[in-house]
DNA sequence: TACGTATATGCGGATATCCGAATATACGCA
DNA sequence: TGCGTATATTCGGATATCCGCATATACGTA
């Protein structure tokens, strides 16, 4: 096979796609893409509850998408490798395309 | 906000992301970017049971990420836009240029 | 219709994920 | 040390996912 092994995927599993799992991280992906952020800001700026932030940034973290910095009592978060902005743009541009696809069928 | 809404990111997490969200799925992108096949080749090829290949198999085709054609008994199925690939290699190189600066660290 | 092959699906249990609520920890400052 | 703010973690329950096993469905052929 030509294809990469088994392990590799794995791996790629655990750590990139699995960091994609949850729609909230692609959300505070963005919003770090944007500009780094600490948590309490990225919590207001999503609305979305503390302690939920910052487990949802622990996987980032574990998945080596985002950098932690602590500055003062704040821990400031910033995107580890902006291209996954990237990577999340094809997606995007996929979708899209499928969706075209199956609405053209309906016409 | 600039970045994406909240729905479409549902949209795309409920869609590609959830398709790449397991390994054995990943694999059977890279085994029919190679060639098309029908349910039991892919199998075969990756030695996993006809039902899972099946049901992952439906779950790809839900996230139109394959198209599935019915030739006589067999489905043959085959990418149904090949560009997730190149976001699939896209992926492996920011992780592998993750992996290489934490090694890197630990000089 | 009856049979064999190819594919899909239903069921049940093990495992993982997500979140709310509460609490623990880390830090700055008085 | 004591207090307030920022962040992280624990616990428990609800929900989703995955898989083995068995079975159902679809199709070709006799």
């Amino acid at each position: 096979m030509s294809f990469p092994s088994i392990d590799e995927l794995r791996l790629l599993h655990d750590t990139i796609c699995r960091a994609l799992g949850d729609p909230k991280r692609i959300q505070m992906l963005y919003a770090l893409d944007e500009q780094p952020r600490n948590v309490s800001a990225l919590a207001a700026a999503l609305d979305i509850p503390q302690p939920t932030v910052s487990r949802h940034l622990a996987i980032l973290r574990q998945c080596s998408l985002v950098m932690a910095e602590r500055d003062g009592q704040m821990v400031t978060y910033r995107l580890a490798d902006p291209r996954i902005i990237e990577v999340l743009g094809s997606m995007r541009m996929i979708l899209r395309d499928s969706l075209e696809r199956q609405s053209s069928v309906l016409v």
